[in-house]
DNA sequence: AAGTGACCGAAATACCATTTCGGTCTGCTA
DNA sequence: TAGCAGACCGAAATGGTATTTCGGTCACTT
C-alpha cells in the first residue's frame, strides 16, 4: 500500500483511540510504519492531517445517511431515516465519538472547530435535500438553510438532550408524532 | 433592615458580579456588614445561601415574563411574548449572564445544577401555560411537557445559536414565521 | 531523490510550597 | 444570656519552577 495511505490509516486509528491532543506524530509514524518526518512529505501539520481524516469521516457519514433513503418512500419517510442515521453515526462512529468527548471535556480549539465544521456539512447535506424536494415540486418553496437548522437541531434535542433530563429516551414514534405534527407537515405541499 | 435581607443584598450583589465560586463568604459578610458566622445562622452552607439566590431570581423572571402577555391577545402572540422575554431575561440580568459564563469557562458544578434546575422550572413554566390553553379550549390536547421542551429548544436554537454560525440574527420575524407554520400551527385548535 | 530519526525550543506537565476559603467554635457585647 | 463576631482549622486551590513532551526541522543515510 502507499506510504499515504499508510499513514491516512494509522492517523485515523490513533485519532479515533486517543483523540486529538493525545495523538502524537511519533505515534502515527510508528503505527505507520514510517519515520516522522515522511508524514510533512504528505501533510504540511498535524492539524491537515486531521482534517484530512475528518473529512474523510464526513463523506461517509453522508454516504452511510444516502443509503438509507429508499426510492419509493415519502419526504418525511427518507428524511427521518437519513437524519435518525446521522445521528445514530455520530454515537456509534469510534472517531466522532472520542471527538465529541475531547470537545466536552478537554476543549481542544482543532477538535471545536472540526465539529463545527462538520455540523455546517451536515446542515448543507440536508439543505440540500430540501432544495431537491422543492425542485421536485413534494415541498413548499421555503428557506432551505433556515428549515434545515430547525430540523436538526429538533431532532438532535428530542433523540440526545431529553433524555438528559428524562429517565427514557423519547421513542422513535413519539420523534415521528411530533415532528410530522409540525415542522414536516408545514413543509409538504 | 432584617439581617437576614441584608445578606441575601450582599450575596446577590457578589454572585451577581463575580460568579459563584469567586464569592467568599468572607466577601458577602463584608458586603453585609456582618459577621461570616452570622450568615450561618441563616443558611447552612454556601450552597444554601446560592440557591436562595437563584430561586429568588427564577421567580422574578417568570414575574417579567407574566408580565409581558396581554389580555386579549393570541395564544401564539403571547406565549411568543413570554418566551422571548425570557430569553431576554436570560441575556440581560446581571446573574443570569454570570452564571451561564461561569458554566462555559469554569464548569463549577453547583453553576451547572443551578442552570438545569432553571430550565427545568422555566420549562414546567411553558407546560403549564400550554396546559392551560388546552383547559380553554385554545389548543388541541398535546404531551404539553414534551411540546414546551422543543419550543423552548427551538426558540434558543433560533435566538441563540443561529447567530453564532452566521453573520446576521435571525429577526423576530423569521422567528416568529417558521414558528408559527410550524409548531404553534400544529397547536391550534 | 526519498526517507529517517536525532535534535530543537516552545508549551505542557508534575511537583511542592504557599495561600485561600468554607465552615466551626469560643469568647465578647449589648 | 442570646445573638453575633472573627480567629482559627484543615482541605483544597493556587502559583512558581524544574522537568518532560511533542510538533516540526534538517542533516544525514540509503
Amino acid at each position: 500500500m502507499d506510504r499515504r495511505e499508510e499513514i491516512m490509516l494509522a492517523a485515523e486509528k490513533s485519532f479515533s483511540m486517543f483523540g486529538y491532543k493525545a495523538t502524537t506524530m511519533d505515534r502515527v509514524a510508528k503505527i505507520a510504519n514510517v519515520g516522522k518526518g515522511t508524514i510533512y512529505t504528505f501533510f504540511s501539520n498535524k492539524e491537515e492531517l486531521f482534517h484530512s481524516i475528518v473529512w474523510k469521516m464526513v463523506e461517509e457519514m453522508k454516504n452511510v445517511s444516502e443509503r438509507t433513503a429508499k426510492e419509493g418512500a415519502s419526504f418525511q419517510e427518507n428524511a427521518h431515516a437519513r437524519i435518525m442515521q446521522l445521528l445514530k453515526f455520530r454515537e456509534t462512529h469510534q472517531l466522532f465519538i472520542k471527538l465529541i468527548e475531547e470537545e466536552k471535556e478537554l476543549r481542544t480549539p482543532a477538535v471545536g472547530d472540526a465539529l463545527t465544521s462538520i455540523e455546517k456539512e451536515i446542515l448543507k447535506f440536508i439543505a440540500g435535500k430540501i432544495e431537491r424536494g422543492v425542485a421536485k415540486g413534494e415541498l413548499k418553496p421555503c428557506d432551505s438553510e433556515l428549515i434545515a437548522f430547525l430540523l436538526f437541531r429538533s431532532y438532535l434535542a428530542l433523540v440526545n438532550d431529553w433524555s438528559k433530563t428524562h429517565d427514557e429516551q423519547l421513542t422513535e414514534k413519539q420523534i415521528t408524532d411530533i415532528l410530522n405534527g409540525t415542522i414536516f407537515s408545514s413543509l409538504l405541499v
